[in-house]
DNA sequence: CTCAAGTTTTACAACGTTATACACGCCGTC
DNA sequence: GACGGCGTGTATAACGTTGTAAAACTTGAG
């Protein structure tokens, strides 16, 4: 059933190798020879096998990215730019979550499907620096987000620190003195955290203290875990007056917890989360948060991927993407006009 | 630097196709060859190359999974079950969004990677029933979703029409009498939206109006476009005791905007959802919805793909998943306040 | 009108794998 | 003791593509 450069070589009369040189748009093609094997092309509906071409060639076309959630928005977003990316330059994306898993990322990261991808991007959120310090294969690693490892791998990311601490500063330019901090690892050495790390410096630098009770570690990164986190803080006896997520579903997790104990947001406690999902500019508080520029970040990650694969002597390099702090209401200074403070 | 399967026959001193059967344990090998040749392909790291394997098999071993968008949880779920159970069966996805735009679905569906995908799932929005009838590709496709094709493909997806139905009866048991309907799609023919028909049946069924001056039509599916059709209707002057969406992040762009207009949820207006994405068990109200077996959907999808694609001679089937409707706070006989999060 | 130099097209060999068909022992049977 | 039959291993030919090198065709100068 499938055509192949044979049959449009017949169909045209001629000889595979010039159908081939019309495809790849070879230089010395005459535009009569060229018009003439185009048309077999349209008139069989002729399209390149990938598998043969790819074992011809030695490259397969598919660069691969291992997300550690699909569900966040924020790494949905992320995904979008990459696959429109890749495929302005003719690759396609295989998507693949990892669900934060060491395994999955180690998995991924050693390359179990060296034989199908040319390229890897990877979001780590377990991986360890000796996990990916013995990586046996030579296809290109671009690594994504907040992880810090003192690798030779190209690292696309916004200055975490920095990002931080501007959230942190925002709160305190509000008056807010005692700033939680909900979503550290658990038992991970603290350089790697590079946002506590902001928020430990904020406060250092405006001469508050940084109180390590009032960093929540958790297991996950999602809505459950900044509930429980929130709920565990207040459980512990201290009423902070501002809270700072690892990210906005855990944000939007401790601000449902706030809701059920009347705690109002931001009069009692102010919240600021980071990667701006859509879904924090529609809860009943709309959420402040750190907007990192994804579209920025996933066009930077596959241009990584594929510089490397087609020149492997580059330098690696550690790319910073921009990001802004998007101030809504569950940062603001008054209540907000049309809002209902409902206790 | 790759190994091949004539670099272990070296090693082994055999043949490729005796080293060649081991790897796909092939029957007829003594245990003795087995053994040795094993030691080799253990010694050198042998594994196979797949395009070569594609190649000469006519297999990708890659089903593709095309969904309107990545960012809404639902669809991460569901192609989390996806991913999970193709891997059961040796099987890589390649996950691609087509944002719920026509052109897009009809590319994926034309197959323009017919020859990268052994299997296509799709799950299609804007997609008529023309489209599809002529698929020039033998490429097996399986649909996912709310749409109705009268088309001889597979079809895995919840009784649209009955779990709407269920939706509605919840609101009127409630007491509630007037019950909008947010996210018709805009210009189309309506027997193809199950879940507006099933909101008429049910109404009509209870001797309620169906009054289509509460049915929103939108261009999304999104948050801004739940928040944008509520708007819509309130200022039309219609105040509707209550509202069922199409899903669940258009039910909490709604209830963002019955929050910003002082309006009540549940106590003025009940909403119920669609989907159960995990965001709305934590908003500041939460949200009642349609609950369909994610991972279900997605295992039976793969599933079919595979049976068509070892055997073609199946019947085409439609096969219903199972759904169930989740009750929270926006549909709660009593006021919402102080309930605790519920899993 | 010939021949060198250039341009366009072609034949053929790979890439790594598996299917086919055949060769080789070994057994039991006539 | 030759003869099918079976169980095991091996050459060889694909699968569809592209790189190489050589063949065929132009072109233009002498």
């Amino acid at each position: 059933m499938p055509v192949s450069l044979k049959d449009v070589a017949a169909h045209a009369g001629v000889s595979i190798k010039t159908v081939s040189n019309v495809v790849n748009n070879y230089q010395h093609v005459t535009p009569a020879m060229r018009e003439r094997v185009q048309r077999s092309i349209d008139a069989l509906g002729y399209q390149p096998n990938l598998a043969a071409r790819h074992l011809r060639k030695g490259r397969t076309g598919i660069i691969a990215l291992a997300l550690p959630e699909l569900g966040n928005p924020y790494f949905a977003e992320l995904a979008a730019s990459v696959i429109d990316t890749a495929a302005q330059h003719d690759y396609i994306v295989l998507l693949d979550h990892t669900g934060g898993l060491r395994e999955q990322e180690l998995l991924v990261s050693q390359g179990f499907r060296a034989r199908v991808i040319d390229g890897l991007i990877l979001s780590p959120i377990e991986l360890e620096t000796e996990d990916l310090r013995d990586r046996a294969h030579d296809v290109p690693l671009v690594l994504l987000g907040e992880r810090d490892y003192d690798l030779p791998y190209d690292h696309i990311a916004i200055d975490n620190v920095a990002a931080a601490r501007a959230a942190v500063r925002h709160l305190i330019d509000l008056g807010r003195r005692d700033v939680a901090f909900i979503g550290a690892r658990r038992g991970r050495s603290e350089p790697a955290q590079l946002r506590v790390r902001g928020w430990r410096e904020e406060l250092t630098a405006a001469g508050l203290p940084a109180d390590e009770r009032l960093v929540a570690a958790t297991d996950g990164w999602g809505h459950a875990d900044g509930a429980s986190a929130m709920n565990h803080i207040l459980d512990s006896g201290r009423r902070p007056d501002a809270v700072f997520a690892y990210n906005d579903p855990m944000a939007i997790g401790a601000m449902r917890v706030l809701h059920e104990r009347g705690l109002r947001v931001p009069e009692d406690i102010a919240v600021v989360g980071f990667d701006d999902v859509i879904e924090g500019r529609f809860g009943a508080v709309t959420l402040t948060s750190v907007s990192p520029d994804k579209a920025a970040i996933g066009r930077l990650a596959v241009e990584s991927v594929l510089a490397r694969l087609h020149d492997r002597a580059t330098e690696h390099r550690r790319v910073s993407a921009p990001y802004r702090l998007v101030e809504r209401e569950s940062t603001l200074g008054r209540p907000a006009a049309q809002r209902r403070t409902d206790s």
